[in-house]
DNA sequence: ACCTGAACACCGTTCAAGT
DNA sequence: ACCTGAACACCGTTCAAGT
């Protein structure tokens, strides 16, 4: 019944940046970036395509305040989480990044648009700062802070862009049922790959149907954390050879 | 002389799917991907839009060619070099991946979507096993083919597109000149900004103005290598606590 | 078998006009 | 200041018609 009032009210709550992105958002979740246009926002919205691009401007404007607003939701820890070992700290900076993939598969190639444009804007700068922090934390000596930040930050992108196969809105509480049924389908596939052009494929098809996307992402992390400690101190810049 | 007789011996040498696909690279090199419109390619090919889709079908089919293309020639080894070690083959094959992309700005992010599908399309797959291989080669054990496979596969895809930044058409030859200019931006930028929220990315700001992207990519693709060096051995799939 | 190109449905964006 | 929505230029794709 307060509904009903509510409704009625204001037959539209008033239109601001954030309720067009929220919009955008729902919209991007259920149909992928082709489903975002600026008809379908209107008609959602109940509103005119000029009121768009009033409050947020272009429809490329409108995909970044998009990512920015999933990105930085996803960044920000929890504050009530005890702080941990700046390990624990890099491993839920990426699983946030990796979560927010799956749940809007756009976000895949989204950042692989923002990662491609200048290193100054807001997600670039963002998920640097994150996993750069923690790289300091961890005793890296200084000179080796931005190799060893760039790396890691690599790695989780590529790693958490390659896993979001699941397709859109992929489930958070149930179980990876369909993710079992997709990995099924692809070991099948490189099995039945041609010997002499895919030998390395087919003898790999049994270990990636039975990992575990999780596991396997911070198992990854491990590796790259263990490659970092192990960086041989900064010595000016000689030594590549070749 | 013979030229000109060829020339008008036909009016234009018989449309085919591979003149399609080269004229497709060019229109994207000279572009980037909102470059390829169907109207383009059949002025410049002088034909109809009829013919584009009878030889390659849709937009997006010929996109997935395009990328498939560029990717097989760039993975495509020399054969007159030295095998060398398994690592120096690594190196060979990223940085073939890395010089394609920053000649072929386009393929960051068509990459990434050919990623985010499934992992039997000849893209993903050719680039797996190329570096699986070299797993192998190295002596890896068998049980962590896999992970230590995508580990690689996904800090070189993640390094590999973030590193996309010149500008289409990169130039091949002449030294990076453009990429100083677009360094100090970056570095003037990252001092610049708030203290308190981005006190790491000022402190590295000097740093990435004087790392060169080619050596920092093969620093990181050693730092991944030593990394995988040092996995445990797979022991089942137990002890992922927490 | 291979190609033409008009026609169609659908885009993003603008802007005079309203309140 | 904020919004409307018709109009415009531009898409990808189809398909009857040609050769």
């Amino acid at each position: 019944m307060a509904m009903r009032a509510r409704q009625s009210q204001r037959r539209r709550q008033t239109l601001s940046r954030e309720s067009i992105i929220e919009a955008a958002v729902e919209l991007l979740d259920a149909a992928g970036e082709s489903g975002l246009t600026v008809r379908a926002l209107t008609e959602r919205l109940a509103t005119g395509s000029g009121a768009i691009y009033w409050h947020v401007g272009t429809r490329g404007e409108l995909l970044d305040a998009a990512t920015d607003t999933v990105i930085a939701a996803a960044l920000a820890t929890d504050p009530a989480q005890a702080p941990d070992t700046p390990q624990d700290e890099i491993r839920v900076v990426a699983l946030g990044l990796f979560d927010a993939i799956a749940e809007h598969q756009w976000l895949a190639t989204q950042l692989a648009i923002q990662l491609t444009r200048t290193p100054w804007e807001p997600v670039t700068l963002g998920i640097f700062e994150s996993i750069g922090r923690q790289i300091r934390a961890l005793g890296v000596p200084r000179g080796n802070w931005f190799t060893a930040t760039s790396a890691l930050v690599q790695y989780i992108l590529g790693a958490t862009i390659q896993n979001a196969q699941i397709g859109p809105n992929a489930p958070l509480v149930a179980p990876d049922v369909d993710r079992a049924e997709f990995l099924d389908a692809a070991s099948i596939a490189w099995q039945e790959l041609d010997p002499d052009k895919y030998p390395f494929m087919r003898a790999i098809a049994d270990q990636m149907r039975q990992h575990n996307d999780r596991e396997q992402f911070l198992a990854g992390i491990d590796l790259v954390l263990t490659g970092i400690t192990n960086l041989h101190p900064p010595t000016g810049q000689a030594h590549i050879a070749e």
